[in-house]
DNA sequence: CTTACTGCAAAGGATTTGCAGACTA
DNA sequence: TAGTCTGCAAATCCTTTGCAGTAAG
């Protein structure tokens, strides 16, 4: 729909679910998703939407509403860190990700495949069916590992 | 030391970590978790240790102090649960556990074995060292699953 | 014009912390 | 006795909610 289109001078994103409105702050919160090269906590998303909005202050409660939003129109997946319990958000990406977590800097690095493609999970627990699963690689980054293997802090 | 086996008519226990007080409220506390069958949370312990302790009232806070102190010491295990993002907490086992979170019941089935034993995870991350990982496997226990089975709930 | 969306402030739940007294070792 | 623990209450952190006003469609 062109009309859509127009909204904020910006084009509609075709991902974007039908049912939402199209307002700024979820333009915003959109938006940021869609840059970030790795998933972010809601924090981290409500500053960021804040500066891609030009310094506009919106409410972090909003951006939480957006964010579950978002996440019950299956547009954004939201992931427990297993480390340390921290939420963070991605737009869905097909199929699943698994992360490698650096704990140098904390970042949440998606594995390009799933080491399990090949093998059976169900093997592994008697009576128990399995219908999804959940793996994150803990270690250092090729940053973080060069600092200290470098500088040996 | 036959001196420590004394303290509150109960065997020092052989795992328990020196350098920490064989006190009432961490007895109990070890005690909860070395009975417990599933990894429990700080409330559920908490609750399980006063009744252990037949009926006397510790503080959740302490409750909290002495899992983490535990913690430090290797003697428990902190897991944050992928699905909900709650922290639940077990004695260390040999080498690390994996587990199957039923979405039924809610419970989490240590397995047996870890299906990386013989895989290079290595592979999956070009430049990443990996040091750890960490798996969940989700579906529906034996339980629950006939129960969906049979009375197609 | 209708009703979803937002901001604000207050509520909540889980976990942590400061402090003074209690209790192991 | 010395230094650790504990209980209690207050403080944090992160997230959710109620309400009344604002704006999208």
């Amino acid at each position: 729909m062109a009309a859509r289109m127009a909204a904020y001078g910006e084009e509609w994103e075709s991902e974007y679910p039908r049912g939402l409105k199209w307002t700024k702050q979820r333009k915003s919160v959109y938006r940021v998703l869609k840059e970030a090269a790795e998933p972010l906590n809601a924090s981290r998303i409500y500053h960021l939407a804040e500066k891609s909005a030009g310094g506009e202050e919106y409410a972090l409660s909003t951006v939480y509403r957006i964010l579950t939003a978002f996440e019950e129109k299956g547009l954004v997946e939201r992931n427990v860190c297993l480390e340390d319990g921290s939420v963070v958000y991605t737009l869905t990406r097909d199929g699943h990700t698994h992360y490698a977590v650096c704990l140098g800097c904390r970042r949440m690095i998606p594995m390009q495949s799933c080491p399990f493609a090949h093998i059976h999970l169900e093997k592994e627990t008697e009576g128990f069916i399995v219908t999804g699963h959940r793996l994150e690689l803990y270690g250092y980054c090729r940053e973080c590992g060069r600092k200290m293997d470098g500088l040996e802090d």
